[in-house]
DNA sequence: GGAATTAATGCAAACGCTTGCACTAAGATA
DNA sequence: TATCTTAGTGCAAGCGTTTGCATTAATTCC
């Protein structure tokens, strides 16, 4: 049998409130009974109990995380950010990841629906429209979301800066390295990142009038395999490129694959660069030139941003932009002399 | 204001007793009330309050997850696996991330404690006496272990077969490679998972009549790093092995920083064993020879246990056996001809 | 020294649900 | 017709807390 409070007030002559209140800190206990309940607790192994209070206080000090399938070491470092942030703010994290769009607009449902959490973070590559009124109906509670896409202004997100991350690697090879035949190797089609990388990178390709024939842009999946395929394609142009911009990493070792099979070598033959600075990057070789994104600075922005809407009711939807960062590996040309970025 | 069953029973003309009986699909509620109750509930948006349920009911259809620190793709698999199973048995996965042994037993304490969860699966490299203690001494909550150590016979445990794991792709690489000259760097001091792999690769030797001088042993830290830094000390000894058998696959790829940096050749001058088949062995070329864990079917399986513990109150301590299989890359020597395992 | 303040504690309702027991109105049985 | 089942509901207690209000005892003030 687990000790209540009821437990504790019996055995320390008070009413059991006394004992609430001694265990919260409550101010108007007198330190020699609070000292003596506490104490009592202790010997009885006292928990609280975790629902109880809820029930009563209508808060669960549990925020709940929905993933997608994803591959590769995102997922940790989001969960660590997000728990780093959530445990230091007295809430646990609850974890459902979703394989299909409708199990997470279900497992959302029955997140938010029985509240179990107080309110939830929503990792998800695309928003679509019966998910915003799925979140925007329940307006009970509180959700954020992680994306790609920061043009949904009626909700809490915290999305990175894709089109920056993706002008400013191209924009630097293209100066740097003085590079003219780029092509593309883009994500899922209905992937927000995706889709601001493709066009951050076709905007760095304009402003330095550089031309882009359509063949030089494969459609491709975020995975190894994808990124192997739509490089071997663009490796059978009659027109090479001369550096391939792959949508992330996976695709882009995907590139190193189809690359090596040509027997070609990387940069010398042909440049490669990713995006997402996975660990992955850094371990085939050569090195993955690559665009950085601070994962575990998302997770804890997300959950300080939900954490910031739960404490103030009346908040207003916030936009948090994440801004990523190059790092220069040896999958590109050498650096031309007395040039510059 | 959330509405309750109260609501439903006002708008329904019967007790709040009807209520919860028709939602929860009791037998002797006639099919016209239960009918009607159950359009009123959906009109009003009605949705169960968990802790209400909980708090009667005892239980929070809630299990924890203690994870350490891991890097990789091992979480993600574990999760998945785990999720599937607590899912369909009617249960939602709580996720702590622990970092060190500290908070770990902290983590479990307070899953357990508040009687958030009603079980707990701890994923954890070694396991210390407090650590048994907590476990023993809460016999409230049930607890399932990942480890690598079996011979923890009170407790309930999934652990991976790592004995046989290094046994096993040791003994093929000697048989069908003819190697005679094997290296081995370990994973972390205390850790269970490192300690059996290293039994595994010692008997492998003794069984094939195999010397193994103490200056191929080098402690070694899980990382790619520590790999790249252990396999340099093996490099430059005069008495070089033929063949690296890595703690992991992490270090397996720490060793082939090693050795290119030392310019030799995978396999050509030196071979490289891995263990876990983590993603990553199949990226590095070349692909690495490693032996395969099923950690998808670990998280299965340690749910699975779980739920079965917590249906069954007398359930006896069951130690779960997850067996690994050999994957052959290129980065050991050529089979030889007209020799086989 | 009596009134007013304050400190410390108790009382009891409430949170939203489940469930054993009691009750009613049928239909079944004798 | 009187009794017995049985299906369908309602009553009310209880799960373990928190918390507003009432109460008492101690202290302070004039």
């Amino acid at each position: 049998m687990k000790t209540t409070i009821k437990d504790i007030a019996e055995k320390a002559n008070v009413s059991f409130a006394t004992v609430s209140r001694a265990l919260n800190n409550h101010p108007r206990i007198s330190s020699a009974t609070k000292e003596k309940i506490t104490k009592i607790a202790d010997e009885l192994n006292y928990k609280p109990n975790f629902n109880a209070r809820s029930l009563v206080k209508k808060e669960t000090k549990i925020i709940g995380l929905v993933l997608p399938e994803i591959q590769g070491d995102f997922f940790t470092e989001v969960i660590k950010g997000i728990d780093q942030v959530a445990h230091s703010g007295g809430y646990h994290v609850i974890v459902a990841s979703s394989h299909s769009e409708r199990s997470i607009a279900e497992s959302i449902m029955s997140f938010m629906g029985e509240s179990m959490v107080d309110g939830v973070i929503l990792m998800i590559p695309a928003i679509s429209d019966q998910l915003k009124e799925i979140i925007g109906v329940s307006g009970s509670t509180p959700v954020v979301i992680i994306n790609g896409n920061h043009e949904i202004e009626d909700f809490d997100i915290v999305y990175i800066d894709n089109f920056q991350g993706a002008y400013s690697i191209i924009d630097y090879i293209i100066k740097n390295y003085n590079y003219t035949k780029i092509a593309h190797i883009k994500g899922p089609l209905k992937n927000n990142d995706a889709l601001e990388r493709f066009e951050g990178f076709k905007a760095a390709l304009q402003d330095n009038g550089l031309e882009l024939p359509d063949e030089w842009i494969i459609n491709g999946d975020f995975n190894i395999k994808g990124g192997e395929i739509a490089c071997s394609r663009l490796l059978s142009l009659r027109n090479k490129p001369e550096v391939i911009f792959a949508g992330n990493d996976m695709m882009a070792a995907g590139c190193y694959r189809a690359i090596k099979t040509y027997g070609l070598s990387i940069p010398g033959d042909i440049g490669v660069v990713g995006f997402d600075h996975t660990f992955l990057s850094e371990l085939i070789s050569p090195p993955l030139t690559t665009v950085h994104i601070p994962i575990f600075e998302v997770g804890k922005k997300a959950a300080s941003l939900l954490l910031e809407k739960l404490k103030n009711k009346d908040h207003q939807p916030n936009q948090i932009k994440i801004s990523t960062g190059i790092i220069l590996g040896e999958s590109c040309r050498k650096k031309l002399v007395g040039k510059s970025a």
